[in-house]
DNA sequence: CTAATAAGTTAGCCTTGTCTAACAGGCTGT
DNA sequence: ACAGCCTGTTAGACAAGGCTAACTTATTAG
């Protein structure tokens, strides 16, 4: 099956706004905040896309993913998340930059070219975000993200991303020092509150409540 | 300047029908044979591309790049070739893959990837065809390709083209054992007709005529 | 149970990039 | 010098993918 890339971004969305939501279906208007078109535009595309089996959809009725649309999002997302490993690991980009551009990247169409990227790459199982990849085959297996909250004793961790985002949070992890791909290291846990003594990259010592730790996802580092 | 996948191809197909051609101009049907299109898209095309200041050209007269234009499509080919290497040397691509898929990476907007594959591969001056690898500053020195004529006695090199990719010729290179990358060691030259005696892959020794010599590229092995 | 609102759809238009068919200009040979 | 031919151009159509405005169906509040 032969895709545009516009197709296969909305079979990513649809994949997104699902499966990956833990909901069965969604809807037109969902769908095109999402991808920041308008509704017109994705009743098109999912009219196409029913013609190719891709979609389940009813007029007024519901939306979800076929099976082999699924199959084809699952595609996409293993594409991503591999190209977001080697823009990380091989070519210095930030945290915050490699989405933007594995967004273009996952499009190109070659199948050896996915293939020996993985395991140039080693077969990595998670992104830099702490995201599972999807096997070749297929295999999904959504991969818990872990909060710091979650952390044991003595674990060492990088942050990854934030429930959260809200203003008031993101200034108040500025001012402890913290920012994305910060390493941690979980040095205690109060009993009393939960709350969390953590140290930063080797540094400073600094305490957490338990609700902070909740909203920070961190990846476990390997060592 | 913001350009379409489809603009960019236009750039390179104007550039090598004419700078890399030794030519200084072109015509409608000579770039619709190369990119396989109609004389008609072409023409429209042309207009667009005039609009932008990248082309020069005047109706039913003579068609070339602007010194703007000869710039994008500079970085066009620089980033063809930095992506070729890539994947010759990184992915396991073979010599006559790596076309086909450079085709699609070129078109990612991202000078710091571009930067960074660089730096990555350590700032390659040719790429696997021998062809010179602009510099991102746009200098260009369209480094002569050698053919294996021109090979002194006891150079080691590698079959990277072919001029003349006639069957009577392909089927001859074939009979002598060679193929595309196949290593070669230059052992003699005969005063009486220029012929080469040379080594294949550390076994067999083949004599070629002058001829034959001339019409296979190489490129220097750097032992 | 109806009326208001939200969600979904259709109609009609735009741009990009392609095509074919028909027309126009320039060049060459006798 | 002009007929024929090759090159280049225009007109008109189409598919993909997007938009807005207007309309229809569902859902929810009174």
């Amino acid at each position: 099956m032969q895709l545009s890339s516009a197709e296969e971004n909305y079979l990513k969305a649809l994949f997104h706004l699902t499966i990956d939501n833990r909901e069965s279906e969604t809807g037109t208007n969902k769908v095109a905040e999402f991808l920041g078109v308008s509704p017109a535009s994705v009743n098109a595309m999912l009219k196409r896309l029913k013609g190719k089996g891709l979609v389940n959809y009813e007029r007024y009725g519901k939306l979800q993913l076929s099976d082999e649309g699924r199959g084809l999002a699952l595609q996409m997302i293993r594409r991503h998340r591999l190209w977001e490993t080697f823009l990380y690991r091989h070519l210095n980009f930030g945290w915050e930059e490699i989405h933007e551009v594995a967004e273009e990247l996952e499009h190109i169409q070659s199948p050896k070219l996915i293939r020996e990227l993985e395991a140039f790459m080693g077969h990595p199982r998670v992104d830099p975000h702490g995201d599972a990849i999807p096997a070749s085959d297929g295999t999904y297996t959504p991969a818990e993200k872990l909060t710091l909250q979650q952390m044991d004793i003595g674990a060492r961790c990088r942050i990854v991303a934030v429930k959260d985002g809200s203003v008031a949070f993101l200034q108040y992890v500025t001012r402890l020092g913290l920012e994305l791909s910060s390493q941690l290291e979980v040095l205690e846990r109060r009993a009393f509150d939960q709350s969390l003594l953590i140290r930063i990259s080797e540094g400073e010592q600094v305490n957490v409540s338990a609700k902070f730790a909740a909203n920070v996802y961190v990846s476990q580092l390997d060592i």
